[in-house]
RNA sequence: GCCGAAGUGGCGGAAUGGUAGACGCGGCAGACUCAAAAUCUGUUGAGGGCAACCUCGUGGGGGUUCAAGUCCCCCCUUCGGUACCA
């Protein structure tokens, strides 16, 4: 009747905390506040497995951490509901959105809730609940009003699997990166947001946060900032001009052709009759290739000359223009000056095509490959330049373009403009209103929100138009003022928008007139730890960022930057087994053969693998069932235990059971068989050697919980536990002491003995343990003695003995003389309180 | 190709330049049991030795140092990111 029963203990808690409000968070000017967010999950039909808790466990165990330590803490959950996975079950089944969505909420809860997660649960919301949905459109908006949004017919990442654009971050090797599905372009007409006004400011401001470096590097590339001039190149013969943009200006009398992209508006007009033909069968070839095609860099350079020759300015000769795919219209200014001498891709092409090779920097052999040093190589055959390092050459010849008007120096970047608008169902409509002369303009804002019109077949129409257009009556619009007729903004938006703001609505996620208070986000903003996984390290990141840049201007926010500190949680990866033909099996199909797996039911062999978890490599884990067998505590000790947080780590259940194993000795520790405390808690004070112990405790935990360095943290509670078991005495005091360091790791059963040691309150506030280094020291210490290098001896020595004793006894020591006899002594020292380093020689 | 991160027992993993392998899993031995499971105790890097001990050992090769898993140089492997961005 005594043992460890964690369904029982953990149920009780999780009521009692619930039923008391423990974790509610109230504004409160008098404590320091910590805001310590996870990531909100999507909630999809298949639940939650084993990879959800990791970080949100390492949340919950700083967020009960900090409470310990005074600080009002907020830290809550909600989904971010709105997406493509549920709006292909409605497709599929005619199932409404808005009823899955609900559907999965429920599951998502009641899993989430059993892990004893210390959320406020009152700060709850979805991303898809209209009040919520009514300020996404309002920040909206604020854009559009601030000219930060915007329509454009450019070329478009179209996915016909997928039935919608695309942003360029969801696009990779020519395929959305979610599915794999192919992408191709296509102009379409679509709602941008204008980051690329921020670019800067994304770059900049990066340099102040406490993220991983890697993730910083990632935003950096992605934004891809670089420093060059643009030039202007007059075509021969013609009234026209083309800007190139280069970063390597110095290089402008090396130019032995140019190139346009064959998206180039000149292309068609420079052509000359004879070129026509073969250079509109390229720029036809190009346009159909696709984009997975056309990302393979392996492929051989091609491109054709126009038959037009462009004007270089700096000296007058006139460059053959090409066009060429491997110039991307969409960087830049889509078109090239082609340095052969001293670029990779342009050498390439030059040796293909036969195109003089010209060498205006000195320090390689152009003939073996382009010569891309830009500090120490020299200048030459370059007329003003000559002489100069490229830095210099730089400066000097910006000036000079700068001077006659035919070029200056920029900045350039990579990130495009975020293509804002989906040809989706579940997502929320853009808050516009279009008149018959096409003019755009904004929903009033007390009419916000708009609301998605009730359909039940959510495919696009007949005629390509997204699934909104289906609802005639809702799109339709009659001006109350003027009568007239306006239609609705057909697309949505897509699920980034609901995540670019949920952690300021969880400030303030019951306000009515404003998306959020002043007081709420004065208070708890900047979140102080942001938890989540690394593939949002482009998407979600940059794009929230922006828009917090955006209220920032507006003053609707006091922080630059939304985030302060990041920390991306690692993968749980698990064990799959695949038969000879690549059919996954499930774990209940297979079993070991010596050291090999097998089918059980045919003996074949199998290959295991450690693979991320997925439902297609059924290898999934699902927590409920590790909660039901081995209780929450054990689950969110073992997946802490497991190994660093951030790196991706192979789930074992054998791991599990080890924790849980713990804990039932923790128990043991306090409850003996009549289910009363153990007679080795007694009210008596602590020895030297106790305290020893329960004060390196603390320090180790304390100072491996301000690293996020659970794993040892934990290791550190484990050695306690094994020390205490061996004495037949626990003073209450350590006892007491030892259930506040174990509380953020394992709650349920720290709250539970806690009260069955005499608290009537939860231990959620109590203060955190203190240590004293006075304390921590020991009696004696372990010495270990080096003679070059290595370890020959060990001795015990009285703490505090002085350097020269304890170094008298090592070289006295018998195990040592041996390693001494005959050699003399180069170096003596005690190195460190339990190293003494002799060399002899 | 470029940019990151990583490579340590049978396994997950510990180690401010200072006793490599903490802690856990697994294994082995013992206790309890009619027996098993569970639990408890001990033990467990490899090789050698009756033993005290000795030798080797952190992907490979060099180097710095009294001392290197840790710092420096070169190389290999794995995993992420990125890729004709001028």
């Amino acid at each position: 009747m005594s043992s460890y029963e964690p369904t029982r203990i953990e149920a009780r808690w999780q009521e009692f905390w619930q039923r008391e409000g423990t974790f509610r968070a109230v504004i409160d000017p008098s404590r320091p506040k910590y805001y310590v967010l996870d990531m909100f999950p999507y909630p999809s039909g298949d639940g939650l497995h084993v990879g959800h808790p990791e970080g949100y466990t390492a949340t919950d165990i700083i967020a009960r951490w900090k409470r310990m330590q005074g600080f009002n803490v907020l830290h809550p959950m909600g989904w971010d509901a709105f997406g493509l996975n549920t709006e292909q079950y409605a497709v599929r089944t005619g199932q409404h959105p808005a009823i899955t969505t609900q559907q999965n909420c429920t599951t998502f809860r009641r899993q989430i809730s059993a892990l004893g997660l210390s959320y406020d649960w009152e700060r709850e919301f979805s991303t898809t609940d209209p009040e919520y949905v009514r300020w996404t459109q309002w920040i909206f908006l604020q854009l559009y009003k601030k000219g930060l949004a915007y329509t454009s017919e450019a070329p478009v990442n179209w996915c016909p699997a997928q039935g919608t654009v695309l942003a360029n971050e969801e696009v990779k090797d020519g395929r959305y990166v979610e599915t794999g599905d192919p992408v191709e372009k296509r102009k379409l007409r679509q709602w941008m947001l204008r980051i690329t006004a921020y670019a800067e400011r994304l770059i900049a401001d990066l340099d102040e946060l406490d993220w991983p470096e890697g993730i910083k590097t990632m935003q950096r590339e992605w934004i891809g900032r670089s420093e060059g001039a643009e030039v202007v190149f007059t075509v021969a013969g013609q009234p026209l001009e083309f800007t190139v943009f280069t970063t390597r200006p110095d290089t402008l009398f090396g130019a032995t052709y140019c190139v346009l992209a064959p998206e180039h508006p000149l292309v068609e007009r420079i052509t000359t009759p004879a070129q026509q033909a073969e250079v509109g069968a390229y720029v036809r070839a190009a346009q159909s290739r696709s984009d997975v095609d056309r990302a393979d860099v392996t492929r051989e350079k091609t491109g054709v000359f126009t038959g037009a020759c462009a004007v270089n300015p700096v000296d007058g000769r006139e460059l053959p223009i090409w066009v060429a795919d491997y110039v991307l219209g969409g960087y830049g200014s889509g078109a090239i000056m082609a340095v052969p001498g001293h670029d990779q891709r342009d050498w390439e092409f030059a040796r293909a095509f036969q195109l003089p090779i010209a060498e205006v920097v000195s320090g390689g052999d152009i003939r073996q490959a382009a010569y891309t040093d830009n500090e120490d190589g020299v200048l030459v055959n370059s007329g003003l330049l000559d002489g100069l390092k490229v830095p210099e050459a730089k400066r000097r010849i910006i000036a000079w373009l700068e001077e006659r008007g035919c070029g200056k120096g920029v900045v350039n970047y990579k990130l495009r403009d975020w293509l804002f608008s989906r040809q989706r169902y579940w997502g929320e409509p853009f808050p516009l209103l279009q008149s018959a002369d096409g003019t755009v303009r904004a929903v009033r804002e007390e009419d916000l929100p708009v609301q998605l019109p009730v359909l039940d077949n959510f495919k696009p129409t007949a005629d390509g138009r997204p699934p909104l257009a289906r609802a005639e009556d809702w799109c339709r619009v009659t001006d109350p003022d003027t009568g007239e007729v306006l239609f609705r903004e057909t697309n949505t938006m897509p699920q980034w928008a609901g995540s670019c703001w949920y952690y300021l609505r969880f400030c303030d996620p019951r306000n009515a007139e404003q998306a959020w208070s002043p007081e709420a986000e004065a208070y708890w903003m900047p979140v102080d730890l942001y938890v989540g996984g690394q593939e949002h390290a482009v998407l979600h990141l940059l794009y929230a960022r922006f828009w917090h840049k955006v209220l920032y201007d507006m003053g609707l926010v006091h922080t630059k930057e939304p985030f302060q500190k990041l920390f991306n949680q690692g993968m749980i990866l698990a064990e799959s087994y695949r038969d000879p033909r690549g059919k996954y099996l499930k774990r209940a199909e297979v079993e070991r053969s010596g050291k090999d797996w097998i089918v059980k039911a045919t003996s074949e062999p199998v290959e295991s693998q450690i693979e991320k978890m997925s439902k297609s490599r059924l290898n999934v884990v699902n927590p409920d069932e590790m909660v039901g067998q081995f209780g929450a505590d054990a689950l969110r000790l073992y997946e802490m235990f497991m190994g660093p947080l951030d790196r991706d780590k192979p789930w074992s259940e054998e791991g599990i059971r080890g924790c849980a194993n713990f804990l039932r000795r923790v128990w043991n520790l306090y409850v003996d068989q009549e289910d009363a405390l153990t007679a080795r808690i007694q009210d008596q004070a602590p020895d030297a050697v106790a305290l020893s112990l329960l004060h390196r405790t603390i320090r180790a935990v304390s100072q491996e919980l301000a690293e996020m360095k659970f794993n040892t943290a934990i290791a550190r509670l484990m050695e306690f536990l094994n020390e205490a078991v061996k004495q037949d005495v626990l003073p209450r005091e350590l006892a007491r002491t030892y259930l506040l360091l174990l509380a953020p790791f394992a709650p349920h059963l720290a709250e539970e003995l806690w009260n069955r040691m005499g608290h009537p309150t939860s231990l959620a506030y109590e203060a955190w343990p203190s240590w004293d280094e006075a304390h921590c020291r020991q009696s004696t210490l372990q010495v270990a003695v080096q003679v070059n290098g290595k370890v020959r001896a060990t001795l015990e020595v009285d703490a505090v003995l002085e350097d020269e004793a304890v170094l008298q006894l090592a070289l006295s020591h018998e195990k040592v003389q041996p390693w001494l006899a005959g050699k003399s002594l180069k170096f003596r020292k005690r190195v460190a309180p339990g190293v003494v380093s002799i060399a002899v020689g």
